[in-house]
RNA sequence: GCCUGGGUAGCUCAGUCGGUAGAGCAGCGGAUUGAAAAUCCGCGUGUCGGUGGUUCGAUUCCGCCCCCAGGCA
């Protein structure tokens, strides 16, 4: 590397699922005597191993991984549980002055850790929820012009049809008596923009969505309909993060019966590869200054990575 | 071989009484501040099978050819 590691003590590898991102991590943790922190929203819950590609145990064992299967499906984490966990992992690392590669693909995890997050206080799902049913029919509507009032900066960007982003923006207003637009503009970034150093994982389109495909295809091999059913055993609430990944509405439409296991397959695939198109979406816009890397396959990545 | 139906977007199809065409799905582009593998917004991408003819003008009408499906042999 033409930095000495020492100018850097945290990576960021960043990229589209199925793009390489854990190998190289690892090679990099290896290489560097570094710690693996995940920045991956759903490789945070325990339940989902196989399909969240979760690295598995004999990799784990080759360099200290933090914060990989630490939630439970049924406890829903969000960006700021995650930044505070990210933080305190992080610090404790430096502690020991050992390095640290932050890997994931979660865009706005990243976003948190070098610009920071909004220091609005907690907001109750159920006030959340409140607002929704108060709207009733009416839906958004009914939320638009009370938005409107507390906050219109918000209510101009939110566009039409996002009933999440408005009810978030409606209830922190009136939660906190504070507009989210307000919170939002004085975030403060969480690294020091001269600590860590990133790169993006791009490789081909084709190429990713070939390798999205396969990777389905391995996991619905290695057990993943099994774990999936183990979740679904547990009745949790649909709404929670972890039953929104990618596969298992998919793998649970199979249980029931509704489709067959290759429809399945092939649905989850799909999903896979529009999940990919998004997040080379992000990275692409949203963090244009991030050096790519658009080689295809570990040593050629390494190789890139090197070059750096 | 004959008869019938059909060849229009990546797929399934609609349509044009002659003025170069539009839906669904797929796909692509974009947004993204506490659910982010979430939640949204935007965009038809096309030798209308080929070739001659009629016509100011043919995807549309006519001839021939090719291909597909079914029927008769």
């Amino acid at each position: 590397m033409s930095a000495p590691a020492s100018d850097h003590r945290i990576w960021l590898i960043a990229g589209p699922t199925a793009s390489g991102k854990s190998a190289l991590a690892l090679r990099l943790a290896q290489k560097l005597g570094a710690d693996i922190v995940n920045a991956d929203s759903m490789q945070l819950y325990a339940d989902l191993q196989v399909l969240t590609a979760r690295p598995a145990r004999d990799e784990t064992l080759l360099a200290p991984h933090h914060l990989f299967g630490v939630a439970d499906a049924a406890d829903g984490w969000s960006v700021g549980r995650w930044l505070d966990a990210a933080r305190a992992t992080l610090a404790d690392i430096a502690q020991w002055r050992r390095p640290a590669v932050v890997v994931g693909g979660t865009g706005l995890y990243f976003r948190a850790l070098t610009q920071g997050l909004a220091n609005v206080p907690p907001v109750p799902r159920a006030v959340t929820d409140r607002l929704e049913r108060e709207a009733g029919g009416a839906g958004e509507l009914a939320l638009r012009p009370r938005l409107a009032a507390l906050d219109p900066e918000a209510e101009a960007r939110i566009a039409r049809g996002d009933r999440q982003r408005l009810l978030r923006a409606l209830a922190v207003a009136e939660h906190t008596g504070r507009a989210l637009s307000a919170w939002q503009a004085d975030t403060e970034a969480t690294l020091a923009p001269g600590d860590w150093r990133a790169v993006v994982l791009a490789p081909p389109r084709e190429t990713l969505y070939a390798a999205c495909d396969a990777r389905l295809a391995a996991m619905f091999e290695a057990g993943a309909i099994e774990e999936v059913a183990a979740l679904h055993a547990r009745w949790l609430d649909p709404t929670l993060p972890a039953m929104k990944a990618v596969g298992v509405r998919e793998i649970v439409a199979y249980f029931e019966g509704r489709i067959s296991r290759d429809e399945a397959l092939a649905a989850a695939q799909q999903e896979t590869r529009r999940y990919a198109k998004r997040q080379l979406t992000w990275f692409r816009n949203q963090t244009p200054d991030w050096p790519r890397i658009e080689a295809v396959g570990e040593e050629a990545q390494w190789a890139a990575l090197e070059g750096l």
